[in-house]
Parts: C-alpha cells; structure tokens; sequence
DNA sequence: ACTGGCACTTGCGCCTGGCGAGTGCCAAAG
DNA sequence: CTTTGGCACTCGCCAGGCGCAAGTGCCAGT
C-alpha cells in the first residue's frame, strides 16, 4: 500500500506481473507459479512467487480463473503493465521497410486509406481501423466551378489532403462563362489555405460582393459548399480490415466474436472506439473503450496527420490479452507514414 | 433411372425431398422419416417414407450424417429443389416499402451502395456483397477540363450511373483558356453517350483533329481520360456487410467461419463468388460457387443496372442450408431497386 | 405399393474416478 | 522479516462406461 518508497519485494512483484503478462500474451493460457521461476530468471522458488501471486491478486491485479488455475493478468494488471513496465519496442527494419513500400504505391487517398488498414492488419494480426482523413481539419487546396450542359454547375473541392469532393448544382438559369470564372476566383480568394469550418465563414461574405442580381446564383454555390465542408457522413468514413484475425479471441462465436463484429458494422460504434486525437498511440482496456458489450477487449489507436494538424484517427482492436509494445509500435509506425504520405498528395 | 415418365411415385419422392429441405433449413437439424410426416401431409406411413429416403440417397439427393440420425440435403439436392421445387417467394409489401424507403435516402453513389449492403444483409440474415456499379459498362454523361494552378489541369468524368472521377494532370505549358474550352468541347462532342471502352477510342481520333502544337496537351488529357475509363481498380471495389450474420454458419470457428472472413477481405474472392452477370437472381451452391475451401456456403447473385446494360453485380453469401426462395427474392428486389436509383442519378 | 413391427446401430448426455496442475498455509531456516 | 520446502487440498479435465432415444433397414403381411 505504501507507494512511495519503493522496497525490492515491491520490484520483483511487478517483475512478475510482467512475467505473468507477456507469458500469458504468449501462451494463451493462465500461468502458475513454477513455469513462472523456469521460464524468467527470477531467482527465488516458485513459493515466493506464489506470495507475490497473493499479493498481486489482492491489489487487482491478476486473478484465476478458477481455483486449481493459474493466474491471468486483470484489466487493471494490463493497465500498469502498460503504463509502468513496457516501453513501445522498434519495429524490425524489415517492417518498417514493408509499410513504406506498400504505402508508397498508393494512388489516391482511398487506396492510401485501404493499404493501411491492409498493413495495420497484417503487422498486428487484429482488427484494423483507419478513418478517412476528415474534411474539418483539413485546409482548402482548389475549388473549381464548371458549367456543365444547361443550367447544371459542377463545384470541385480539393483538400490539402488530396481528397476530392463534388457535387453537382442546379441553377435557375444558365450562368454566363464571365460570371462564373469571377465566382471561381473570388471563392478562390476568399477560401483556399483555410480550415475548412473557417472557409465555410469567409465564403459566406463573398455572396455580398457580388451584384444583387448574381447573388442567388452564388449563394446556390455557397450554399453547396458549405455542406460539402461540414459533410459530417464523409468525416465519419471509416476502413475495417483483418476480421479474420478475430480467431485470436475465443472460440465461441456467440459470446466473445459476434458482439465485436456487429459493433464493426456500426460506424458510430467505430469512431467511439478510436477515441480521441492523441498524437502518440494510446491504449484503451476493457471498460475504458467506453463501449459495453465488448469485454475483453483492448483498442490501441493513434492520431495520424501533418505535425501541426492531426488529420484522422487509426488503430487497432484485439483481445486485452495480446502484444501491447509490438502493436503500439505498428500504430505508431503506420500513423507516421500515413501522416507523411498524406501531407503531400 | 427413367426421367422421361413421372411415376406417381416418382412425385412423392420430390415431395419428400421438399420437406427435408425445408424443414432442415428451418431447424437446422437432420430430419427423419416420423417428424416428416408428422409436420406435412404426406398421407403415407413413415416406413414408406424411409423406402423414398432410400432411393433419394442413392441418387445423392440427400444423406446422413451418421447412421443413427435424420437425412439431410446434399449439395446436389439443394440444387434439385432451387431448380425444380421452389419458387422464388414475393416480398412481403412492409419488406418492400422498407428497401425502397431506404434506398431513396441516399444522397449519392457510394451511399447507394452502402445502404443496399445493410438492407441486403439485414433482410436475408446473411452476409451482403455489393459491387460499385462498373465503370466500363457505363456511358460518359459528361467530361470536364479545368485549369487549375499553373500548369496543372483538373479532368473529369461523371458517368451515366452518377459516377464522379477525377484526375489531376502536370503539363509542360499552363494552356490558354481558348484551347482549354475547345478540348473539353471536341472532347464531349466525341465521348458523351458512348461506353468508356468506345470512349476511349473515339478520344484517341480526336487528338488528330488539333494543331500540331497542341496535340502534347491534348495527348496528356486523353490518356488520364484512357486510364480513368479503363481503372480496373474502381471496377473492381466491392462492399461487404452483414458479417455478424456467420453465426448462421457452424459453431466452430476455424474450420466454418474463418475461411469465410478471410474470402471476404479479398477483393478478387469476393468478384469469383459474385459470378458472371446474370439478369435473374443465381444461385450456386457448394462447388459451384468455384471457390474451394468455402464448403457449405452457397451465393445468390443478380446484375443490377438499366433494362440493356447491367451495370455491376450484388447478392448473398450464406450457409448452403438458407431459405432459398426468401433469398432469391430479396436479392432480386434490391438489385430492381437499385437498377432502378442508379438508372437517373 | 404400402404398412406395421422389430432388431440393430450409434450419437449424445450423464456420471464416475483418477490424474495433474496449481494453490495456500505453515513451520523452519537464513 | 523474507524466503523456502513440504504438504494437504481444490478443481478442472479426460477417459471410460452406461443407458437412452432417435432413426434406420429389412421383412412379412395386406
């Protein structure tokens, strides 16, 4: 209970846990107190584990399963393994090199965005979740306004992240090339290298400067604009891949991999699970994901995008009993990349 | 043996063979000769009923799964009862007035097909596949060429099923606005109305018709035209839902379910089991789907698209032992619906 | 051609006992 | 006070045995 000074029983209590964890990410099954002192070099005998395992139990940390069982880590006990004793291990080069060459033969964001999920997948063999690059935090790079046939207008949006967005408009009557060349510009003017929220403002005060008579013609435009910029369906676009790893939870379908696979059908579902912006990978256990209904769960995801503006989020779902520095770390790695590949276009 | 004259006999047997398959689909256990006449009006004994069991089993209609048990269809004699005992069932009107309803809230393409997805999956209780509507097998409604910055052109191409694809291309020289308009109007006059693979050709005769100087730039447009009309990858993107319903499947994971999850996550598996474009909903079943290690599954797949032109495919995947009749009916019903959404945009 | 009867097969659920893994406690040693 | 070996105890798991119930195939009779 006394935290603050730290005895060298409290140390090799926490050595335990760890050894209990990452035994028991690699086992799959709960682990006594012998196979403890063979496998880590702990140095005392299997029943000064056994006190520990006591002690442990008692502070939440571990539990059995049953009475004649092994211990298992707790929700809790993978919390202060991964706050205390893990720190993000590198990824082999190997690795790293398989995510920049996959990512790099992406053609346009969707490719970027399925690739990743693809990779996410693979690297961790879980659950992979990628979020498109939201619309609200990007800026604005182009926006285009053609005469299509009659009085039909098309208005192109390109954002900093390379997405492109259209829509076509229907005007009352058939604009003039001059007119509408002097919309395209002043929208030009007024929107390109903002925030997409903020563009939404600046363009409504471009309809006053035009003459009374074009303005119903511009505020149709605007107007279109502006719901492309806070189109909250495409914001919410999410990719899931790697389903099939769910074998990796247990064996019965009804109870432990239905309720995750039809809570990966349900976009609201997914956004909550990837939490919010953090820069660097966070990890997320049990009841802290915040959604019931999946227990034993674990969700370790990431913000990815420029260094000034996060753009989206990523990460990934598996079991709580799975490699938390190995997954942290892929995470990490494919957020930065992601990041770097959408900062161009 | 002899097909050619019905015995009365022969009648019953049929009969009988209906009654397995639809009492095993629905209670998903082998069916024996009592329960059969118990539940339907056969008039005859269930000694005489096992005489026909007999005969079906020898022709490899139906068999058990161990000596003690019921009778249960075979692949084989699935395929008897979709092709000869069944008829495809109507929707009921609320199901009806649900897919429309349902479907009329999309605000455009990808939406259409997400929506079709879930209503599809929700109604057969099964795992939905959507292709994207093809782009080959559509016509250019319109094609747009935009300057943007520098020497930079934006070019697009909506397509008859609503489709918006756009490709940015780097000139060598930023082109007049003249030249621009009159590209994008020789180009229109060449392609409009035209299939993309015609497209394509009438595009490359029209570079001819331009001065010498001009033909790189226009050659640079016609070739992102090209690509974009020929993209096998966005002929190939297909949508997926309705996962949580493998529970239908077997209890056991690695061997029922899992091969399934992973067909679904390849893209080339998923266009395999959608097979080729048929106007009526098909169903294949086992083998026939020609996807090995996918035993026990059957699919229900229809084109959708305009009265002449298909325009891609959707349908079911599920466990050999569906509702058949039901399936086929609620595939046949989306596909009309979203023919239908797609047909004006 | 159909039926009732009967012997036979066999999967499934249930119980049982033995085995082994792992624990908790305790008394003794460092 | 910590560590250790010893020991009794608790359970889950597995194999084997048993009875049950379902369903079949065959045969003799109508």
């Amino acid at each position: 209970m006394s935290e603050e000074r730290r005895l060298p029983s409290e140390d090799r209590r926490l050595e335990v846990l760890r050894a209990i964890v990452e035994d028991y990410v690699e086992t799959q099954e709960p682990v006594g107190s012998r196979a403890l002192v063979e496998r880590h070099q702990l140095g005392v005998s299997p029943a000064t584990i056994r006190n520990d395992m006591a002690v442990l139990e008692e502070e939440g940390l571990i539990a059995q399963p049953h009475t004649s069982a092994g211990r298992v880590p707790t929700d809790k006990g993978y919390r202060l393994f991964v706050d205390r004793l893990s720190q993000v291990k590198a990824l082999t080069s190997p690795e790293r090199r398989a995510i920049e060459t996959f990512l790099a033969g992406a053609v346009d964001v969707d490719d970027v965005v399925q690739r990743s999920v693809k990779v996410l997948a693979q690297l961790t063999n879980q659950v992979a979740i990628v979020q498109y690059p939201s619309l609200t935090r990007s800026t604005v790079r182009h926006v285009e306004v053609v005469a299509l046939e009659g009085a039909r207008v098309l208005v192109v949006v390109i954002t900093s992240s390379g997405r492109v967005e259209q829509r076509i408009v229907e005007l009352e009557s058939t604009p003039s090339d001059g007119l509408l060349s002097d919309v395209r510009s002043r929208l030009m003017t007024a929107a390109v290298g903002q925030r997409l929220p903020e563009a939404s403002l600046r363009l409504a005060d471009v309809i006053g400067t035009f003459a009374p008579a074009d303005r119903p013609l511009v505020t149709s435009v605007v107007t279109t604009l502006t719901h492309v910029f806070s189109d909250e369906r495409s914001d919410e676009r999410v990719a899931v891949g790697g389903t099939a790893n769910l074998a990796r939870f247990g064996r019965d379908f009804d109870t432990s991999i239905r309720p995750v696979l039809e809570a990966l059908e349900e976009q609201v579902v997914l956004l909550k699970l990837l939490g919010e912006a953090t820069t660097d990978p966070t990890v997320r256990i049990g009841l802290e994901t915040g959604t019931e209904g999946l227990p034993g769960t674990a969700v370790v995801s990431s913000a990815y995008g420029s260094s000034e503006q996060a753009l989206a989020m990523l990460g990934t779902l598996g079991p709580t009993r799975m490699d938390y520095p190995g997954t942290m770390a892929a995470v990490g790695a494919v957020a930065r990349y992601v990041g770097r590949q959408l900062a161009d276009g």
